[in-house]
DNA sequence: TTGTTTACTTACTACTAAGTAAGTATATTT
DNA sequence: AAATATACTTACTTAGTAGTAAGTAAACAA
């Protein structure tokens, strides 16, 4: 990948999460890159390819960082998940599925495929993790794992949702709740 | 107000619901209704104070209802509150906060001040709920009523959200374990 | 009966969106 | 040295967007 793909990929990825997929135009990308609008369509034929290739990237991301903590205690990988959602609350971010579901009926199948992939990576990550984590006594819950699994993807997707209306403090709240629940008594 | 405000409305807060502020136009209004854009202008000078009318109406919805419901024990007031949001489920709609939380940085001021009174609005009333809930023991949970209030908003906003991506078994899943959680031993 | 308000339509402006065709400079391959 | 591929730019089209100014028909008020 160029130089300037890498950028284009990185500045849409950050727009998707501030502005939503829809509302965010080449404009954005172009005007702080200093290039044309065109350069984009070079490497991103439609904007639909652009998405696909952000929520990708993503995926990638998410599977590197879980695999480098597959040896840590169960317990201790939750709280890595709840710290990647930490950092985008402390950014102002929201997460691509927290930006992506709602406008989910306007995207092209391409990309909703990709945004159905995703959703079901991360859910069946957690499950496992839940899972485990309970037959060593490390977390406990009551239910299916994942049922416990949508449960805790959607509250701390929300949680970024809510924190961009009533401030920080509903993530912290929010988390803290969530990990006390899980992990002690 | 007019028939056709009226209509303007209910029209606006679908198309928030299923494809954000941002997304719908004045034509997805106009069409349907067999209008001119104009005369949705006339009613709302602005976009946003068509949004603000919907947030409007959407708070005057919430407050009639838990009104109803006030002198029900408290568990039947959450499964009530649950019931709102599998009716949304059905439909396929989100939540208005579900839907205007990602666009918040986008909108204008007054409406960015209608959404987090809303937000406090419904945050506030399950606190209560909760507290009082507890008190005569129909409602079971660790830690602040405000901390609990917060995580069970996010499960079922969010719970909207993944419906849309992952189908309905994903709401019908969050919403039994959340009314197991609290109601249940 | 005249004047005014209500609820629009007609016809437009100014702007922005994604996308494209054709051209160009640079680097790489043959 | 010639041909080709890469990574763009220039200049444009098409199709929208919110918003507005001016006109109109009908209801209502003085």
């Amino acid at each position: 990948m160029s130089e300037t793909k890498d950028k284009i990929v990185a500045l849409a990825d950050q727009l998707v999460r501030t502005k939503g997929f829809n509302a965010f135009s080449y404009k954005d990308i172009s005007a702080p890159l200093e290039i044309k609008n065109a350069a984009i369509h070079y490497h991103f034929p439609a904007k639909a390819d652009l998405g696909v290739e952000v929520v990708d990237q993503e995926m990638i991301k998410f599977h590197t960082q879980t695999n480098r903590w597959k040896n840590l205690p169960e317990n201790e990988q939750l709280k890595k998940l709840t710290d990647v959602f930490r950092r985008h609350s402390r950014e102002g971010n929201i997460c691509l599925m927290g930006s992506l579901a709602p406008d989910f009926d306007t995207l092209e199948p391409a990309m909703q495929a990709k945004v159905q992939e995703m959703a079901a990576g991360i859910v069946n990550w957690l499950t496992q993790c839940l899972e485990q984590g309970r037959k060593k006594k490390l977390i406990h819950f009551k239910g299916a794992a994942n049922a416990r699994a949508l449960i805790i993807i959607s509250n701390l997707q929300a949680s970024l949702l809510l924190s961009r209306v009533m401030g920080p403090s509903a993530f912290r709240l929010i988390a803290e709740q969530l990990m006390d629940d899980l992990c002690h008594k």
